[in-house]
DNA sequence: ATAACATATGAACAGTTATTCAGATGTTCA
DNA sequence: TGAACATCTGAATAACTGTTCATATGTTAT
């Protein structure tokens, strides 16, 4: 219903009104944004990058994601939790082992449009 | 060349040493990984991922993309010199007014993944 | 029950980052 | 040339985040 431009804090005068309007009538709720760049957020990390690639080969357990990273157990546990919090992975108890694996079919197309911008782009 | 696995720093015995190897080996290079987590990086702020959202459906000059977000156009050029060293704006000047608008067909299908990510975990 | 092992967790520290502020640059027009 | 405007930039600050360390939890086997 308010579609008018708030231009107090931007310190501009408003120069394409229409043009405005319109993406802001357009665009996704807010809300969702957020959600998206906290996505992002998740992956925009190194570490958890490498956990989400490994996974996509084979289910795993801490420790053996631990050794192919070559970090300590602690980190990638850490890494983990940030992980399922996202409902990007999910995990199993065998023992005293717990098993990683995916729980989203979606990361992987998202990693491959990402990997295909960068290889575009060098 | 070299599948041995280093466990030195990770404080693990490791358990399944067949699959870490063969994980290891079906992985993508280390180097493409951090260029992906890079990438996410850069979208993993929602002031950014607002500005791409905007830029999805029309160019627009900085002073509209500030006033659209309400923020000042400081933070705003900012981002958008974060965005554009990325590759995924680009942007033409035209007298005073510079516009911006999207350098990447794959962001936009990244950005329906996530949110088909988003909209199916809640 | 206790030792051994895999994993999880909380606190602390170091490094990174987004925004703001002040001011610089570049362009147009009178 | 100088005023007005759009944009850019560097420095400073505040907030956030990943890793490490020490320790706790949970499971198995002796």
């Amino acid at each position: 219903m308010d579609k008018k431009i708030n231009a107090d804090s931007c310190n501009c005068t408003i120069i394409h009104e229409d043009v405005v309007n319109k993406v802001k009538k357009d665009m996704p709720k807010e809300e969702k944004l957020y959600d998206l760049a906290d996505l992002f957020k998740v992956l925009g990390d190194s570490t958890r990058v490498r956990i989400l690639s490994a996974l996509f080969h084979a289910e795993m357990c801490v420790c053996d994601i631990a050794a192919l990273l070559n970090m300590n157990q602690s980190a990638i546990s850490h890494q983990l939790r940030v992980l399922k919090q996202s409902r990007l992975v999910k995990n199993r108890r065998d023992g005293k082992v717990v098993y990683y694996s995916l729980d989203d079919e979606h990361v992987k197309s998202i990693f491959d449009q990402g990997l295909i911008h960068i290889n575009e782009k060098d």
